[in-house]
RNA sequence: CGGAGAGUAGCGCAGCUUGGUAGCGCACUUGCUUUGGGAGCAAGGGGUCGCAGGUUCAAAUCCUGUCUCUCCGACCA
């Protein structure tokens, strides 16, 4: 591609709407553009890039028996009915109504629109499995889009739905799609990780699920994990145990002490000179299903965190919120010194597992400005209900094998879940078995961001100059920029660069009229694996081409009989 | 949705406190000179100051409403 008749744009300037490097490299890099809030036009340079990722993960797909299909991007209200969510996705969903006033809606994902093409197609269990696949528009309304295509509302997802007579045959393909999801990102060159995750609304809590995490700092999830055991999880997921358990089982009686003005656990425990660890925090959750609410004391030890997925999950309900202070003044329960004494039989109480019921702890009073000492669970309540409720975190140990976890921040970019029978059984699909009889086939869905990808990538690959993309993926492979004065020398570049690209690269030919140092700068900023300058200077003197490597910066002086070798040596 | 901030040329910003007919840098156009890390000089083009009301002789500036965008939280590929 000739520069001097494309389409590309750069900035000096960081755009001041952009807060993480992706999304300010790309905006600079001319290759997305914002059209809306979490909606993003892809310029030509940007679009090859995308291309290049979708071609990978097709790749992978095909080869791991996987067929792709195209599903319609607008899908009609009644499937999501059918199986129950249209109520359930909330305002994620963006729903409206053609002019015969029939729902209709821009698919967030399509478990309903396959299993529907499913029962319409499939028979017989001789049929499957089967993995079917698409690559194609989604739109979220979420509620909060940002850092560019990180988390844009409308992005290209492959999506892949299989179909099973068995949990043995759902085990072998899950695992053939985990691995072809590792295929890809190691194609990608990804620092990456398989976690264990949770759910969410896509399956039951206990369904099998992996999500593959990109590290990077600007990742918007928590990875706990232990190099020793190889155990990975995401935080709203994982389970371990405290490291340090220095809890005060020294017989003693309740007391009220005064805690005047001290009203976090922080406070509380300088002022009477204990460990945190040594209290219990006491949290106030509104928990909602459907139209019904009601509320849960949650008790945790007072340096731990309330993982919210976990307590979700544990009520099985669609929705928790922390209590408003007007729920709590309708129990008679004061902020900042609540305590599991005295608790209105309507609530709900959950002590963590990590409180030790013969330990003993300070707790709040129930009225403003007291706390008690020496509150021991086992003395107050009979039957308390414990559950692991807490956030796991950095130093923790590992539930079997006691090596401590560590933490770091991904980009979730794939996740795959067994979906079990949800769909098919609410949707009514049934298959005829090898005995005659009517079965409901099992599902998997595995979900990949493409355009998340492309941001990922850039995450993980840049400096202060521009991006570094890897090589697979580069929207091109060489950046041939010329710093010509003469027309002869420029007719000679021309000839270069049809020699580069007759060689079967892929060529970005800066014939623009521009100074040396700008389209170094613009090299850099674009990031391409390969930079080719051609100066008058040296070419005049011995002949000799400039080749740069974009990731190492390394430089050498080629002549032209060596330059397609020594191109390919570095693509290589 | 809750909390915080911002809308002035394609991008980055100033002007607003104290109303007086809109400016700077980058980018863009033309010419000349330059030419190996975002060149110089000169001359240009481009803005109903987010939108709608109001106050006023006069509003980017003051008042009211509204829309949009960004950031922090719950959602997720």
């Amino acid at each position: 591609m000739r520069l001097s008749q494309g389409f590309w744009q750069t900035y000096k300037e960081t755009p001041a709407e952009a807060e993480i490097p992706s999304h300010q490299l790309m905006l600079r890099a001319g290759l997305i553009h914002k059209s809306a809030a979490g909606i993003y036009n892809y310029l030509p340079l940007g679009y090859r890039v995308v291309r290049k990722v979708e071609q990978i993960v097709r790749e992978e797909m095909d080869k791991a028996g996987c067929l792709e299909l195209l599903m319609t991007v607008v899908t009609p209200g009644d499937l999501w009915q059918e199986s129950g969510r249209w109520d359930v996705m909330g305002g994620e969903m963006l729903k409206f109504k053609d002019k015969a006033d029939r729902d209709l809606c821009i698919s967030p994902t399509n478990e309903e629109a396959i299993t529907d093409i499913f029962r319409k197609t499939i028979k017989s269990y001789k049929q499957l499995p089967v993995t079917l696949y698409q690559i194609n528009t989604k739109f979220r309304d979420e509620i909060r889009p940002r850092f560019g295509l990180m988390r844009g509302r409308e992005f290209t997802m492959k999506d892949a739905y299989s179909f099973h007579m068995d949990k043995a045959c759902l085990d072998k393909v899950y695992d053939d799609l985990f691995k072809a999801y590792c295929n890809v990102f190691d194609r990608l060159g990804f620092e990456y990780s398989a976690v264990e995750a949770d759910a969410g609304n896509m399956g039951s809590s206990d369904s099998k699920t992996h999500e593959f995490q990109v590290i990077a700092n600007t990742g918007e999830d928590e990875i706990i994990y232990c190099p020793e055991t190889g155990y990975a999880a995401n935080s709203e997921k994982a389970q371990t145990k405290r490291a340090n358990v220095d809890f005060d089982f020294n017989d003693q009686e309740l007391k009220e002490v005064e805690t005047k003005g001290k009203s976090t656990i922080a406070d509380v425990c300088d002022f009477l000179g204990k460990p945190q660890s040594q209290s219990i925090k006491s949290l106030v959750y509104t928990a909602i299903q459907g139209e019904e609410e009601f509320e849960v004391l949650v008790l945790l030890v007072g340096d731990d965190e309330l993982n919210e997925v976990k307590l979700k999950n544990h009520l099985g309900v669609d929705h928790i919120t922390p209590a408003t202070d007007s729920k709590l003044l309708e129990y008679g329960l004061v902020k900042g010194y609540i305590g599991p004494l005295d608790i209105k039989k309507e609530i709900m109480i959950l002590f963590d597992e990590a409180i030790d019921p013969k330990a003993y702890y300070t707790v709040g009073a129930q009225k403003e400005d007291y706390h008690l000492t020496g509150y021991q669970v086992a003395k107050e309540f009979e039957e308390a209900t414990f559950v692991d409720l807490r956030l796991a975190k950095e130093g923790d140990l590992t539930i079997e094998g006691s090596k401590p976890v560590l933490v770091k921040r991904g980009i979730e970019v794939g996740h795959i879940f067994q979906l079990g029978d949800k769909y098919t059984k609410a949707m009514g699909v049934t298959v005829l078995g090898n005995d005659g009889k009517t079965q409901t086939p099992l599902m998997g869905c595995y979900g990949l961001g493409i355009t998340r990808v492309v941001a990922a990538a850039i995450e993980q690959c840049h400096d202060d100059k521009g991006i570094i993309w890897p090589k697979e993926i580069a929207p091109y492979q060489v950046y041939f920029a010329t710093i010509a004065k003469s027309e002869e020398f420029k007719a000679q570049a021309d000839d270069v660069y049809k020699k580069l690209t007759d060689a079967g690269f892929e060529v970005i030919y800066d014939d623009r009229k521009a100074g040396a140092g700008f389209k170094f700068k613009d090299a850099d900023l674009l990031g391409l694996p390969v930079r080719v300058v051609m100066g008058e200077r040296d070419f005049k003197e011995s002949g000799e081409f400039e080749v740069v490597d974009r990731k190492t910066g390394d430089k050498q002086k080629v002549k032209i009989d060596g330059l397609v070798e020594k191109i390919k040596e570095l693509l290589a």
